[in-house]
DNA sequence: AGACTGATATTCT
DNA sequence: GAATATCAGTCTA
């Protein structure tokens, strides 16, 4: 099991996005592997670092490989991985499949069905206690962890959800045929990950 | 099953 | 003041 370093995050997000499907993700020990991932990449309208520089969201204005929780319809978290690209992208974490740490995911959401845990980005959140607390954190320190997937995963890939700008951009990745996604993909294009 | 609603931080106009 | 990378609940069918 190799865990990943900061260097795996200095690509384009696109590129990091299909990467991310299969790592294993843990933050404190809780977690899984990754079914669903969406990218913002430089110049792209919808990504949060395409109007400049902001309190919230000036982790994406340093290095890549770190941790970008922002609040979300001032409800929910939403956690994100600064990658490289200028002005920065980034890939927000959308699914996992829950694997680890069952009892406390459950507990924290307040439902025992493993397919309600982890199926959307503020779910995750939640499940997994990421608030922002964990914004500006390292991906390669504790509390995170993430390691390389031990097989290829089939990808999936469609348009991004929730967005009103760069709606037609098919940059939402994941694995195909996965009960664990946030919604389902409309087609599978089926190109392994190494 | 699908449509509508409330919660309400942060940013943008 | 309006919009937003969301979710859970409730209403209609």
């Amino acid at each position: 099991m190799t865990q990943l370093g900061l260097d795996f995050f200095a690509r384009a997000a696109v590129t990091v996005a299909k990467a991310l499907i299969g790592v294993r993700l843990l933050v404190d020990g809780v977690g899984g592997p990754i079914v669903e991932t969406e990218a913002y990449d430089r110049e792209d309208p919808a990504s949060h670092s395409f109007n400049g520089e902001t309190k919230r969201n000036a982790i994406m204005f340093g290095p890549p490989g770190y941790a970008y929780v922002y609040r979300i319809y001032g409800v929910h978290w939403c956690l994100n991985f600064v990658c490289g690209g200028e002005p920065r992208g980034a890939v927000l974490i959308r699914a996992l499949e829950p694997t680890d740490g069952l009892l406390e995911m459950a507990e924290r959401r307040g439902t025992q069905d493993p397919r309600l845990l982890c199926s959307g980005p503020g779910k995750l959140c939640q499940a997994l206690a990421v608030t922002h607390a964990h914004n500006a954190d390292r991906l390669d320190a504790p509390p995170f962890a993430l390691f390389a997937p031990g097989h290829a995963w089939d990808l999936a890939t469609g348009p991004r959800i929730g967005l009103t700008k760069a709606v037609d951009t098919p940059w939402r990745f994941g694995a195909a045929g996965s009960r664990f996604l946030s919604r389902p993909f409309p087609r599978a294009i089926g190109a392994p990950v190494t």
